[in-house]
DNA sequence: CCGTTAACCTGAGAGC
DNA sequence: TGCTCTCAGGTTAACG
């Protein structure tokens, strides 16, 4: 499911209900998601006190007292459901997908006094993981390159570590060592936006190209929070409304359609680049 | 060290 | 209705 911006969407939806709760209890009902959930979460997270939510990259982080964290990344598929507590049952009043909570897949159902919170993954690329300590955290995302938004993600930046790299930017893009929160969706509108070929190799890019990237990335995913993400697959943020970013896409899921700068008579086109979809206009990207 | 590929999973949709 | 194939917003172990 997400990228940055659709995490971020998820963690303001989520901040508002959690902030400042109490964990009354926790059900794990699966836990093999990428990593093996630990064996005591519940334990650990039970009868704790939220204290702060954030986001950093694409993960969730929540915080609770005497530096302790549980992170939630999301892989493709990983979505919560916020439920209230209605007389006898819970009623859905969140985002993705139907009205109802799906019925497979639910693996972890964290339990407030008014109302629980259900992580629903089908594909289980997604995990939740526990820290004891804010050093111990920080050593888990010590090999992880800077936000995108933040002002370590500038020119200097970009040009000192592109200077010999062989890979192909589109795959720079993605990975998240070498700047973090941007996947497949975002990747692709962000060269497209910058006029450069997904397989043109990282130590070719121009001056001008190398500020474009800067710039673009910065914009492309701003106006995607203020848009509210983007909702492929029904993604909806915690009052259930849906992103619009989807329907700005400049070339993602576009192949075959016209290209939408002005002037250009240019058809995008869908190659494969590692395995993944890359959508670029011939003609507007050299 | 670097770059590429296959693998981890399930479900939706297309084509037959 | 059902089979087979492709594809999906992410990451990383294993290989050359």
């Amino acid at each position: 499911m997400p990228e940055l911006p659709e995490v971020e969407i998820v963690k303001q939806s989520v901040e508002r209900s959690i902030l400042f709760q109490k964990i009354n209890d926790v059900l794990i009902k699966n836990r093999k998601l990428r990593f093996k959930i630990q064996n005591n979460l519940k334990n650990l997270i039970k009868n704790k006190k939220i204290i702060k939510v954030s986001r950093k990259f694409k993960y969730l982080i929540i915080h609770f007292e005497k530096e302790e964290f549980l992170i939630i990344h999301f892989g493709m598929s990983g979505t919560l459901h916020l439920l209230k507590k209605n007389k006898n049952d819970y009623t859905n009043l969140s985002f993705y997908s139907s009205r109802s909570l799906p019925k497979k897949h639910n693996h972890v159902i964290i339990f407030f006094p008014k109302f629980k919170l259900v992580y629903n993954d089908p594909r289980r690329f997604g995990f939740f993981k526990f820290f004891f300590s804010k050093k111990e955290l920080n050593f888990f995302f010590k090999n992880y390159g800077p936000e995108v938004l933040s002002s370590k993600f500038d020119l200097n930046y970009l040009k000192r570590k592109l200077k010999n790299k062989k890979k192909n930017i589109k795959n720079l893009l993605l990975d998240q060592t070498f700047v973090s929160g941007i996947g497949n969706i975002y990747a692709n509108e962000i060269l497209f936006c910058s006029k450069i070929n997904p397989k043109k190799i990282g130590k070719k890019l121009k001056i001008n190209e190398i500020r474009n990237i800067i710039k673009f990335s910065k914009k492309v995913l701003n106006k995607a929070i203020k848009r509210g993400g983007s909702s492929i697959k029904n993604f909806k943020n915690i009052k259930g409304n849906l992103g619009t970013f989807q329907k700005e896409f400049k070339v993602y899921e576009r192949e075959n359609k016209n290209c939408l700068k002005k002037n250009c008579r240019g058809v995008i086109r869908r190659i494969i680049i590692s395995n993944r979809s890359a959508f670029l206009c011939n003609y507007c990207q050299k």
